[in-house]
DNA sequence: CTGTATCCATGGCGATACTG
DNA sequence: CAGTATCGCCATGGATACAG
């Protein structure tokens, strides 16, 4: 966090925002993410001991606030981490209509599967507990199949099957869901294509896309 | 520009947006600056190399365009570079907020005049030309004085005697012309506390703080 | 679950000087 | 005016293993 040696406020706020990683550990709290594991799956790529001092970096600044609750580290945002909303929401924005274009390196199942599952519409879902399997057909190994559960109005999501009854079976690559995810595509267009397929009864396969939904930056108009 | 390998577009507009200079270039080009050497008055501390790579970055990511114009190289935003004026506006906003400290190291007499010359609402001043000299008492040598010349309408700084006639005389120290400008304090405030003296005939005297003003950022409302 | 502890390589970036 | 050229440091952060 070296000084740029400026009084201006953009200045100044970079000073503690440019470094590496910083936005998105603040994303990942705007988004409700609290204990250090949890912020961990929304930044998989980056080092323990890098959060960590991001961490300790943002609670020196007065972004967050650490507290033990119960035996476990709480992360929240202050008033001053909070108002960082309009700041990564003009970023988002930004992002949205401006960098469509996704590199095999952006593309990451276990992150794809989490967004969705913590920002998908479960009132859309059924009351009873409703299961769904993806299956991506491009990705090796185990990483390449997953469940996404809704039980009593809480979503989970599994790199295992948790046995329960199948409700829909989802097949695609990994890039198409995440474009239909981002908003790149729709999902009526990637299921005309058949870069998607939905295997279940004729009344669920209809329903299936609004219970998954898309991100709400997906909402963002992109530029003529 | 390591990625971050995440689909995310706050992720994919930090992978551009927070390397170290980048998003103050940008601030420059929003300003106005469309040249080298200018862009380099309002970020002196960068080194000329690294602001040649911020900007070929910023073109090949389209941004900016580079142009040759009767010779000169000239630098001008995109749709794509005008749009993180929203990205920009929502950090000085909580900058103005949230980071009031300033140190010592980011006072700087230079971009301050710099910075009030391109900024100042020049149709409060008289139609005539008009000089102000600004003194900094704390600051050794020549970069404690600076004039400040409207002529035919335009703005000029200079850092050696024009060799006018003076209208009026500031004396303070540089932080203190600092935080008046950024909006930490008011002109009243500071004048009253003699932080700042203004010396020139009573009528001239009650009229500069109207024609020096604050920057566009100083009316941010702070936290309560 | 929530971090620490090392280690190491890389390359970013600061400083300075120079050129067409 | 608008950049290049060089150089070298040191901090950043990636990787991995381990601990209370």
């Amino acid at each position: 966090m070296t000084s740029y040696g400026q009084f201006c406020p953009v200045a100044k706020a970079m000073e503690l925002l440019d470094e590496r990683w910083t936005i998105l550990v603040v994303r990942e709290l705007l988004l409700g993410s609290r204990h250090f594991n949890e912020l961990r799956r929304g930044v998989p790529k980056m080092s323990p001991a890098l959060l960590t001092k991001r961490l300790r970096g943002l609670e020196r600044a007065g972004v967050i606030r650490r507290a033990e609750v119960g035996g476990r580290s709480t992360y929240t945002l202050t008033d001053m981490g909070q108002e960082l909303h309009q700041v990564v929401m003009a970023l988002s924005v930004w992002g949205t209509r401006w960098i469509g274009e996704l590199g095999d390196a952006d593309l990451d199942p276990h992150l794809l599967m989490w967004d969705i599952h913590r920002s998908m519409p479960i009132e859309a879902w059924p009351r009873r507990r409703t299961m769904i399997r993806f299956r991506f057909h491009d990705v090796i190994g185990k990483a390449g199949t997953w469940w996404l559960v809704v039980d009593a109005g809480r979503p989970q999501v599994c790199d295992f099957d948790p046995g329960y009854d199948l409700d829909a079976d989802i097949a695609s690559d990994l890039r198409t869901l995440t474009e239909i995810w981002r908003g790149d595509i729709g999902w009526q267009d990637a299921l005309r294509d058949n870069r998607i397929e939905i295997d279940a009864p004729a009344a669920i396969s209809r329903a299936v896309p609004g219970w998954i939904g898309q991100s709400t930056a997906a909402a963002v108009a992109r530029p003529a």
